[in-house]
DNA sequence: TTTATAATACTAATTTTTTAGTAAGTCAAC
DNA sequence: GTTGACTTACTAAAAAATTAGTATTATAAA
């Protein structure tokens, strides 16, 4: 492994991205969040949420009878180190196979390859 | 899930890795290749290999003393597999903040960025 | 043919991840 | 002040992933 390695397991990411969307939630928030799309125990998002604290990616304030956790790091900086560790692990740090890939597989609208091209216009 | 999701496991995919580059191997073949980078038991591979045979990723065949395992499933069919698994696990689907990230995040070399640049030019 | 080497089958320990239960505390409404 | 809803701390079961041990078999070399 080159990098420390942010990498959130899936359930940490599901929760991750419900606290990113509400930019702030207490458990409960976040747990009825997920029950919308699939059955889980308010106490199991809890315990999630307490393992995102201990590794930095929340962090609780007490307020009124509940925590509120916000995220301690900006969303696009967790994704890009998951970026990181998926490009090194599945593509052996090497990006361009990975933008290969997603071109050609693309699920990219015109308009999303439009803009690519413009980013990489400015990029060069 | 959206996918039946094609995805290997950490270990399973750095098995698979060996056994793309070398085309075909033995249990032992592998084992080696691992052990310049760390250390491992060689049961722990022969183990891992089993599994990728039953998930179908690979295929025995006996070959004097011991088996030899061959990819079932082109390496490029798989990885484009866990780059769909990973889009929508991180990126909820959306292809697109991806190649944002990978192209401002940037390890990719001005080469490189002409290759993507001619590519996305034949995609339109 | 005995011995040493290597491979495999079978089994399982260990670690990590995921999920959840129980007990105890807090607060608000009645 | 008792009840009920809610929150959290503590604990742990369940599942998945990772790693490896032991026994057995096969083979080649001596």
């Amino acid at each position: 492994m080159r990098h420390p390695s942010t990498t959130l397991t899936a359930a940490e990411l599901e929760i991750m991205h419900e606290v990113w969307r509400l930019k702030q939630a207490t458990v409960r928030e976040v747990y009825e969040a997920l029950r919308e799309r699939r059955k889980v125990a308010y106490t199991s998002v809890m315990t999630v949420m307490k393992i995102l604290e201990q590794k930095g990616h929340l962090r609780k304030k007490q307020e009124e009878r509940a925590y509120v956790y916000r995220p301690s790091r900006p969303r696009a900086q967790v994704l890009r180190g998951m970026v990181r560790d998926f490009v090194d692990r599945v593509f052996q740090g090497a990006a361009k196979p990975l933008m290969v890939h997603l071109v050609e597989d693309s699920r990219l609208s015109p308009e999303d390859l439009a803009e690519i091209r413009r980013l990489l216009s400015k990029s060069q």
